[in-house]
DNA sequence: GTGAAAGCGCTAACAG
DNA sequence: CTGTTAGCGCTTTCAC
């Protein structure tokens, strides 16, 4: 900056001006700086700046897994904004360990990051207030976000989403309906689980333990879930999937079993993704609307990184069945 | 820091030193520092620690579109490594735009990136050394990077992977091959259309121009092009794609279709990714080592980040094809 | 083994 | 409208 300064034949604080376009500079002054920042190659060291200032433009962004087609949404979205009203992010992926994700908000404060957005990998109450300090980095929670967390929390409505496919199974006429879902202890899955009871329990339908495989929401999980359900003496004739993961892994299982969807087994999961439709038949899915959460999320951390004192927000976004070619009407066991 | 000096009784030199672990400090006083550390939940000013000393701990990652299976994952593994070795990483997403791209890359240097890996959305030309400065900041290029870029540069071995593909297909009785792929003027597009010719060539097979169709890397260019083979007079009875966002559209086009794999038309394709294994059939692929090309594009930043003066190196590494289910010999058209 | 002090590159308040 | 100057929080000699 003082090379800038010298080359311009200015102050250094008519380059900085300059530069944040904030201070009366004549035009003619400002074009002669720009013109040596140009032709220096110069770069202005937010670092510097950051410190002085008091502030970053970082945002941090962690995630539990970036290969889940949610997540890698998610980011994609975020980023987008973020570099849109110039925040940079910096990315986190905690591997669904909380304890990866603590470091990862020590570390996001450590780099001074304005704010982060977390999709928390635990249990609510893994952030109870006391359990770990954010210091002056604001936080908003997405996806993974209880109530009763401390912060902005932006989820889409688990429970709506599970009813919408849930129901839209039982119209077609099952009645053995299983569920492939994640880990009770985190919210969304106990969540997403409810939803599923709630759309039994309206038309009077018991559901069979049998039926209810609970795993992480992984591959492999879902993968031997689904086996176990399909090794059933009285399998299930519909299973609905919590997540798109797990949706990968019953499809495999299926595949594996040669068994065809919708003749054999229906299915319908939440979260949609571009593979969806490229399926024979296309998937009918529950869709989240993880631009509007997105979206959301970031106008939150901005609002509180501008100060915002208000107390904690909770956005609900509604869900949407897309109705694909994976559900069917029961087959009959037998011509009667 | 001044607190915890003040809290652990001691100055702030003491507190650095005992942060960094560098310095000898008596055990007994940094654990009193340690001690306030823990008390004060305080966290060292990474902007103020990179400031003094002149690079920060930051490293980018720019992907044109972390969407992509391929950079997902790519993201995925060289965050892990990162993180696994102290730096965090700052994402960048080009989205295709080597304008964009170059925007980015200041940026970066903005934030005193100590380095950054970037996966070049332009062709080759656009990256001569008089293009751009990177300042001190150093720069490797993964996937999309010709030999003639003037920095480290690490890809799969392109043709290989497509002449492995496209053997397959040809090794199955295909004569009537399609080929869906990117455009030529990017360097990986270009090299895997160069490997098909080349398969194609050694068993003397002539390559229908009408049989091939370059797009963008998208899945709406490839469905496209798919479309138009399929409405072709005399359509291919196999297909090479390119990459797995194209082999997205290929298949939806073939599912609108009502045609099946692989007893109307055999497909095999660049990428592997999770869903490939869900297909009925599963998809036959050519993977790329994204694992190992992440590993060695983040092994070349660290060290020319740690002063590695040497000559641009190129790493290429080796696709493996994974044989599925979804090439077959050619059908005959009719009993004879 | 520990403390004092200089200064990294920048911003902002203030004087000119 | 432009230049001078005092730190932002930390690291790092250099005395002690």
């Amino acid at each position: 900056m003082k090379d800038v300064a010298k080359a311009a034949g200015v102050s250094i604080a008519t380059v900085s001006a300059s530069l944040s376009g904030a201070a009366f500079v004549s035009p003619e002054l400002k074009a002669r700086v720009l013109a040596a920042v140009e032709r220096l190659g110069y770069e202005r060291n937010s670092m510097a700046s950051g410190l002085k200032r008091g502030r970053s433009s970082l945002i941090g962004l962690v995630v539990s897994d970036v290969t889940n087609p949610f997540f890698t949404e998610l980011v994609d979205e975020v980023q987008t904004a973020a570099s849109a009203a110039g925040w940079s992010v910096l990315l986190g992926i905690s591997n669904h360990d909380p304890a990866r994700e603590a470091e990862l908000l020590r570390l996001m404060r450590s780099h001074q990051a304005a704010g982060t957005i977390l999709c928390p990998a635990g249990a609510p109450e893994d952030y109870a207030p006391d359990r770990f300090t954010t210091g002056r980095m604001k936080l908003v929670a997405v996806d993974n976000a209880a109530p009763s967390m401390p912060f902005d929390t932006v989820v889409m409505d688990n429970r709506a989403a599970s009813r919408l496919a849930s129901d839209h199974i039982i119209a077609a006429g099952h009645r053995r309906i299983a569920t492939v879902t994640g880990p009770p202890r985190q919210y969304v899955a106990a969540e997403r689980f409810a939803g599923f009871r709630e759309a039994a329990d309206r038309v009077g339908l018991a559901v069979d333990p049998a039926l209810v495989r609970a795993g992480q929401f992984r591959i492999e999980d879902a993968e031997a879930a689904c086996e176990a359900l399909l090794a059933l003496a009285d399998p299930p004739t519909a299973i609905f999937v919590a997540n798109n993961l797990m949706l990968i892994g019953v499809m495999r299982a299926l595949a594996a079993a040669r068994l065809s969807v919708p003749d054999d087994l229906s299915i319908a999961s939440i979260d949609d993704f571009p593979w969806a439709s490229a399926f024979r038949p296309a998937l009918t899915v529950v869709r989240q609307p993880i631009d509007a959460m997105a979206a959301a999320a970031f106008e939150r951390i901005v609002a509180r990184i501008e100060g915002d004192g208000s107390s904690p927000e909770r956005i609900v976004l509604a869900p949407t069945l897309v109705v694909r070619g994976s559900v069917a009407a029961v087959p009959v066991p037998a011509p009667a």
